[in-house]
DNA sequence: CAGGATATACTCAAAATGAGTATAATAAGG
DNA sequence: CCTTATTATACTCATTTTGAGTATATCCTG
């Protein structure tokens, strides 16, 4: 059995929450995801990436998970005739930085896919992004009609609703509909800041993945300090999901299960009433299993 | 950048749905994941793998999706230095034998991990299983108490409760255990039919992914004939988890979702009143998204 | 035509969810 | 020290969704 070679990197959406606003680092000046060779001195994959980890920023990564393959012809470089086998992973990062200072290396996701934010209701560049689509939904004649029909699904319009998770969707069709620069565009009207190769979409597949397992793991918590207020929780699952929750029900959900435990202190930095403080119950991970945690949304 | 050679290499977790059984594709008389590497030729990882299994089988595959990538260092076979990458993927193809005839090549997904079905209650082998873990409990004794509570928790003993979800965990802590022949035993005990290297361990990765994913995508109905009876519908479903579910419960839920459009034809095998024919709306997958269709159990 | 078997319809209590209103505890300003 | 702004926390209530049935319909077999 012959069995092909390749070279395989590793590369990482690293993500914090610092000041309620999700972050990824990055390098070449916010151009490219952090990557690196897997090595033959490497164990696994996993601590081959938290060995350059370590090496390259001072961030104590908690939580890795692999994210997806990626080994597309148009992603071979051609070097030494074998083409390149990315493995990506999600790593998630206790924010490091208070909510003023802005550590180098980290930008907010929603630079990078502006369309994601909705916490301040529908981003007006919605508007600008429907109006390129609707050319692009016209443009086909006769495929318009699922063109249009993945259009409002995806991105929420005509009465379809806003869905949190078809992040990695919504990309994709930007790409298709090249609006999006890396689809190598011809001068036209472009989305959102670009990135190196393809690790735009790597961002958006870590994004999509994340949004979801919010909903039914307890993952929040590696991106929060080891003491929290409620309301910290819950604007950090705001940034994450860019969407508002209903305050009340949120309280409500994460008291009914045992997520959390009082520490005895409180925050009065908060302008009311100080909020009492908890923290993570790290023993419900031996203890439960995590359904359908949907979020309390509000609709603002 | 130095980047890390390696062969690449595919394999696949093949599975249809005969005769209300789950089975899995096998090569090597069902010692084996069928497997190939991964060329030069092949445009993309997913236009490689659906290739030789063009080869390899007469089986059209519709649904593939990546499961996940192995590259640990006790998989490494060490010809030409370097190491291989393993790709794995999961694809759903339609059953292709009449419920009596088996076709060469499948297995049952329950031979190998025969603790995993509940169709017909708990199954005996979890009393040989919750023995043998007793012991490994005990064996160590600073870390006991975290044990108990694992193999409560992943096997749903004193009252934890099963989750069909955890099937990746229990193989884990079976290994763990040293209760699978895999994991390199001293003739004791061990559990399920072997496989080749890590096979098991990934199929067990794609058995959990698609117990997972029944819940919220309606990939079942690539397990299905064109047109089925609710109660085939249900059978599979059940095959998959390895539960039972309630009849009339499962009926509403499939109905309110609108997955499911009647044909108009009804089949008069079952031996009662016949069945009406269904077949999938396709088009509902443009239409909605599909948040937690937990399944409607029943106790037994 | 009775009896067995399955399909399908309908019921009902309990639990979960969405959207509020009400009240409590602090700080700042006068 | 009292008012007001601001956030925290508690409680309420109608609606929807679940879990678990019972009831009825339509076939086949003998």
């Amino acid at each position: 059995m012959t069995i092909g070679l390749a070279h395989a990197e590793l590369i990482a959406v690293l993500t914090a929450v610092t000041g309620n606003d999700p972050r990824v680092m990055t390098v070449r000046s916010g151009e490219a995801l952090p990557s690196g060779p897997f090595e033959l001195g490497h164990r696994t994959l996993q601590s081959g990436l938290r060995e350059w980890i370590r090496e390259q920023t001072a961030h104590p990564v908690g939580y890795l998970e692999q994210l997806y393959t990626f080994a597309d012809r148009d992603r071979n470089n051609e070097i030494l005739g074998g083409r390149t086998i990315s493995i990506s992973y999600l790593g998630l990062v206790r924010e490091q930085a208070a909510p003023g200072g802005r550590l180098p290396g980290w930008h907010g996701w929603y630079e990078y896919l502006p369309w994601e934010d909705h916490r301040k209701g529908r981003p007006a560049i919605l508007d600008d992004i429907a109006a390129s689509l609707a050319a692009w939904v016209d443009a086909d004649t006769t495929r318009s009609g699922q063109r249009r029909r993945r259009v409002d699904f995806d991105f929420g319009m005509n009465g379809a609703g806003w869905n949190e998770d078809l992040v990695l969707q919504r990309y994709e069709l930007l790409y298709e509909a090249r609006l999006v620069a890396e689809a190598g565009c011809d001068g036209s009207r472009t989305f959102g800041r670009t990135m190196f190769a393809d690790h735009r979409r790597i961002l958006a597949t870590g994004m999509a993945r994340l949004r979801a397992k919010i909903k039914y793991r307890p993952v929040v918590f590696e991106l929060l300090p080891e003491n929290f207020t409620l309301l910290q929780l819950q604007k950090t699952v705001e940034a994450l999901a860019g969407l508002t929750l209903h305050k009340q029900n949120f309280r409500r959900l994460i008291e009914q299960q045992e997520l959390v435990e009082e520490t005895g202190g409180t925050e009065s930095e908060t302008g009311g009433r100080p909020a009492k403080l908890f923290r993570f119950r790290r023993a419900i991970l031996e203890e439960r299993e995590f359904s359908g945690t949907k979020l309390p949304l509000s609709r603002n």
